[in-house]
DNA sequence: TAACATTCATACTGGTCGGTATGTATGGAA
DNA sequence: TTCCATACATACCGACCAGTATGAATGTTA
């Protein structure tokens, strides 16, 4: 398009709208063709970035979602106080930025995970890969907070933020089920319920 | 097949197997071909149990699923003499008895929600009417418990309800993303965790 | 037994899809 | 200027898929 040529625009145009696409259908259901209708690129320039359909579905966790994780969850908390406070914080600042996309289309992380685990090994993988990123960022907040007095250290930080994790998930996959923002708010509850006892000084442990 | 002609038979295999199907590969991508290849059933007899893909899906819904929700979850916790204990014992059995399907595939209904309800609101409803009634199940075995002194009154037994159904999605959706039954279990104990909390006398209310 | 609706069986259609073959324009290096 | 890899563009292919048209059995009713 427009006579230039720019392959690494193309690959981040490309990348960004098989996200984008995926997101709204599922992987299988993606359409190379929508993809290059909205992007304006041909099919043999997505051939030449990409050598297949499921090459383009890795990019896209490898690159596009693994980087909207670490900005949007490991970096902001690193830098928490309290890691309950900023797990629940963090958590409603990604729910307001990703505004009704959340609850329409839900977190796409999961979405391929839940697609694509049982049917390939190289997503699984992928995916995988970054939900360790995830927890793992979640532990780490723990256990600083173990240090700190700020946690109850009767519960191993891993376990945590695994359920924390799967958690938000299953809210998430709530609210789009229903397709109605209030059940996120309603299932959150019950997730902050969970955070709060995490405290030090909850009792019952 | 086998010469014989037996209508409410064929539709019953006709279902059973694109439960299966669906349960495997998902609605969008599951394959009217493959369903009568291994039913013996031929095109002509399934279009005329059902009108078209979209038709035979609800029906999985509606017969299908909802039965196995309805005898696995809400019979059961109707005699729980403890809800809490009840739901426990329950959730242990249906992943006993669901076995490495539960693992590998996934909750059928789950897996149904999060592909469809975006895609189509015919899924969405349907979809959502049993999560209605398992919910329902749930929460009227609580309210029980809050009348009998078993469970504590500054909850509301809709919302746990929802928080415990979601969260039960979510650590079985973490299984399936790891394809690893240890995560369920270890995911389960924030489960149980919160399960516990809910009991009379635990404080912190 | 004759008429008729139900229950299937077979062959075919149009459309979409991922992927490929082949060609062309660009830009940098020699 | 020549050469050549990179970066595209276009046309096409075979596979699969949901759905349909048509007809043949089968069971039911009169």
């Amino acid at each position: 398009m427009y006579g230039k040529r720019n392959p690494d625009e193309t690959r981040r145009h490309l990348l960004e709208a098989a996200y984008e696409e995926i997101h709204r259908v599922g992987f299988q259901a993606a359409s190379l063709g929508r993809i290059l209708e909205r992007t304006g690129v041909t099919k043999g320039a997505l051939y030449h970035h990409f050598p297949n359909k499921k090459a383009l579905g890795y990019a896209v966790v490898d690159e596009v979602i693994r980087a909207q994780l670490h900005a949007g969850w490991v970096v902001p908390l690193r830098s928490a106080d309290d890691p309950v406070d900023g797990i629940i914080r963090v958590l409603s600042e990604r729910a307001a930025e990703m505004g009704d996309h959340l609850v329409q289309l839900g977190c796409p992380l999961n979405n391929l995970a839940q697609e694509m685990a049982p049917v390939d090994e190289g997503f699984r993988r992928r995916i995988e890969a970054l939900f360790h990123l995830w927890r793992g960022g979640i532990a780490e907040a723990l256990r600083r907070g173990q240090r700190e007095g700020r946690v109850r250290e009767d519960r191993v930080a891993e376990d945590c933020a695994l359920y924390i994790v799967s958690s938000i998930e299953g809210c998430v996959g709530a609210a789009k089920s229903a397709q109605d923002r209030r059940v996120l708010i309603a299932c959150s509850g019950g997730l902050l319920d969970y955070l709060e006892g995490l405290r030090r000084g909850e009792g019952h442990g």
